[in-house]
DNA sequence: TTCACACTTCGATGATAGTCGAATTTTTTG
DNA sequence: CAAAAAATTCGACTATCATCGAAGTGTGAA
């Protein structure tokens, strides 16, 4: 009979580097250490430090591939503590224009572990509702008779991601759009889709989103939504 | 546009005596500054800069009642950050009679912020879905036409709980059940209640809470619940 | 009004932990 | 096999921050 003692896993994130390094995971992805020194702007020595203390405490797992060592968190969990921190976070002042342009990246759209958040997200999100594919269901979310032939024809099996233990269509705060983008499965396939239909792509050395021309078009045609700056259109 | 910064709000909690702060301050009541000075077990010119940083954070906010100055913790969403991050904290080893004891009581009934959690809470919440008072809905909780009537007959408002614009009944993951408790208005109404019958008591010093003997009598009757070591009994 | 109590502020101390240079280990490549 | 790259380990250094004694401020009770 134990009680958790929350010190030690809040005193591993709350080191600038080691938080640094949370957040480029929060993408859902497993990166080398290498990387993630980089991220954290740490040598390769003090970022290996910092690592065996978080694989230690519990937030990270890795895996080798040869001389590489992956790194990924270790459970959704640990991405939800990282989210609800995100939530009562004081907002950091930009200090740069470099500082500024990734933080509307991340403003636009982003990953929120393994689902799309941002304003991509929660556009996509709100306009599923109000086409009446999806709606709401508590703190989820339902798919309709319309819904489900929509994500078919979108190319998405819902029984295979019905299938298994975790949420379907969960309602996710978004902490830059202060609504709800979808998480859950659905989300994360549905985010998996636009990746493989090449309407997003990665933005390397973060989380950050780009919407490609491909999809400014697909989510304009497939579901009406447009953006006000075409700035942000990939080259 | 800025970007939130978990940093500072990690490294805030990830303080052995302002983590004892916050975990006493998640009974959900406002403390003065003596009695939080002696939940953590330092001097009062420490807890007050200790306390002062946290107001600084944004963890926090303060009243004061004549020379008396009461913390209580700024939000529900800080309440939220805390429980997320009791899910993914390792235990923490007993390392005494007393620790064990008071683990105990902890693990019987606590406050989770304004509803009551634990054996007692999980209880009540699993006893109320099998009598169908309750039924879940996703990951909210719905009263059923027979819930209603068993609640009004109970001395609960449901249309005054409803008002407002928190969730009205939402599960709640209990860390040392590993079930869920429920959370939201409801749970906060039927846990007041609960205090109003002298069916709990709040022990002092913490936020574990004793059942009285009219409580384990009351449950034993309204609802059949009962609970193995009547050694629990208060006296 | 005086005294007691609650709380804050100031300043010095000492422990802790992040950091990187150096060295070592492991794996891959040519 | 030798060299390069990725990652870890070791050890010393230094900056940071929690801590408490001392002093000060504000409020309430006698």
């Amino acid at each position: 009979m134990a009680t958790p003692n929350i010190v030690e896993v809040a005193s591993l994130i709350g080191d600038p580097s080691r938080a640094a390094m949370l957040m480029n995971l929060l993408s859902g992805k497993a990166l080398p250490a290498s990387e993630l020194a980089r991220a954290a702007h740490v040598t390769p020595q003090t970022a290996s430090s910092h690592l065996a203390k978080m694989v230690e405490g519990g937030l990270l797992v890795h895996e080798s591939y040869g001389r590489h060592r992956y790194y990924r968190l270790a459970s959704a969990e640990v991405g939800q503590a990282l989210e609800a921190l995100h939530a009562i976070a004081p907002p950091k002042p930009v200090r740069s224009l470099r500082e500024s342009d990734q933080s509307k990246a991340l403003h636009f759209a982003r990953t929120c572990y393994d689902h799309i958040a941002g304003e991509v997200g929660v556009a996509l999100t709100h306009r599923l509702l109000a086409l009446g594919l999806l709606h709401e269901e508590g703190r989820d979310f339902a798919v309709s008779i319309d819904g489900a032939k929509w994500f078919r024809d979108f190319g998405m099996d819902l029984d295979e991601i019905r299938r298994g233990r975790r949420h379907f269509a969960r309602q996710c705060l978004d902490w830059s759009e202060r609504r709800h983008h979808m998480a859950g499965a659905l989300g994360a396939a549905l985010t998996t889709r636009l990746f493989d239909l090449s309407w997003i792509d990665s933005i390397p050395g973060g989380r950050a989103i780009q919407v490609t021309k491909y999809g400014f078009r697909g989510l304009s045609q497939e579901l009406g939504i447009t953006f006000d700056d075409e700035w942000k259109q990939a080259e």
